[in-house]
DNA sequence: CTGAAGGCTTAACCTAGTTTAAGACTATTT
DNA sequence: AAATAGTCTTAAACTAGGTTAAGCCTTCAG
């Protein structure tokens, strides 16, 4: 669908506040390349196997990156809401099926551009080049920070951090959702609530 | 030091097979802005709560990138061998303090360029922002696989994947670094060494 | 040649986190 | 309004992996 204004708006005040700033022009090029979509809440912008055709931006709502292994079990690997980027990067720059889902968590509205156009984004305008590397590496960051997390810190460590580092999130997010991001169960999360509650 | 004409042609080579190969010029505003520099076994181009000033591609030698908690125990974010960079990427970009000490684990050879000079390679050449975009999206998938490694596989599955992914450096590094980089003591690591030998 | 320092293994004991199961509570659907 | 499906908690039994400690090998500096 065409992009609303508003939506396109949310996109390139994303950019002008943390990246380097669109021209008119620049602005014009994401009008005709992304495309506005609405999710229902438990919808699917990628299943497992799928090639991701598409770069997301979350304009609303929420969104889980999710692996399944063996055992049926979810882990999640990310969250997304508002002003974030949700993609499976090893899906759709390399154009092979995925091994992760993308699920909404709440009714979303996304922008969504195809890994043909975002290319030619980068060909034509020099800027995309050097902001997708920037927001990549800004990625990259926080992924190593995560692995940090996961190797040194034991589960309620974890927990704290994600309570401080997303407290909005926390609030928004049912308790088994968060347990699967950090890597436990939900009852071990239960029980790890009750004890901090009862030690401070 | 200036850089010898072998390390540099190793760096135009690693550009060339695996991004978009370097004109001349492009070769030469490299010569001018890398140096090189030789590490001894236990040497540290990093330590915690220096600034990360060079990024460094590793022309000959081994490399681990660890933090240390709370209790004095190191945890191994990344190997690099021969044509791999080493950069604590956090501290590299915002020219703030690191979290993680970078070690020499055999003599080293490195090719380093400081933070001001990349930015400025970015500038005039519109093919490193490029190349970097790339370099750092591959980094960012590799991440993506640890962190779901760590989160859903156990101890013995994280093991087999480490030696199906990283043969060469299975045999190159003793198991107290291959154990830490997994996420385990040493002595777990023995066992399931053990468990595999008689079950197979 | 010798001693010190790592590195690898084994084994007994310990603990963080899982599993299973059950009950209460809250949303969503019909 | 009832039915259904998800959510949160508690608790007992269990397991993956950690800790401590000891013994043996190799390497390398003096």
């Amino acid at each position: 669908m065409q992009p609303q204004a508003t939506s396109l708006a949310a996109l390139s005040a994303y950019f002008k506040n943390d990246y380097f700033p669109l021209t008119e022009k620049e602005e014009q090029a994401l009008a005709s390349r992304f495309t506005e979509r609405s999710i229902k809440r438990r919808a699917f912008l990628l299943q497992q196997d799928e090639i991701c055709q598409y770069a997301s931006f979350v304009v609303r709502g929420c969104f889980k990156l999710y692996a399944v292994d063996q055992s049926g079990k979810e882990h999640i690997l990310q969250f997304a809401v508002e002003n974030e980027w949700v993609t499976d990067l090893a899906s759709f720059y390399a154009q092979k099926p995925s091994g992760v889902y993308i699920e909404a968590l709440e009714p979303a509205l996304v922008l969504q551009i195809k890994h043909a156009d975002l290319l030619d984004l980068f060909t034509h305008f020099h800027k995309f080049d050097r902001n997708f590397r920037i927001l990549v590496e800004r990625g990259y960051i926080a992924l190593q920070n995560r692995i940090l997390q996961s190797i040194s810190a034991n589960a309620e460590e974890r927990y704290q951090n994600f309570l401080d580092q997303h407290p909005h999130l926390a609030n928004r997010l049912p308790n088994t959702q968060i347990a699967s991001y950090l890597g436990i169960t939900p009852e071990f999360l239960s029980k790890i609530r009750k004890d901090r509650v009862t030690k401070v």
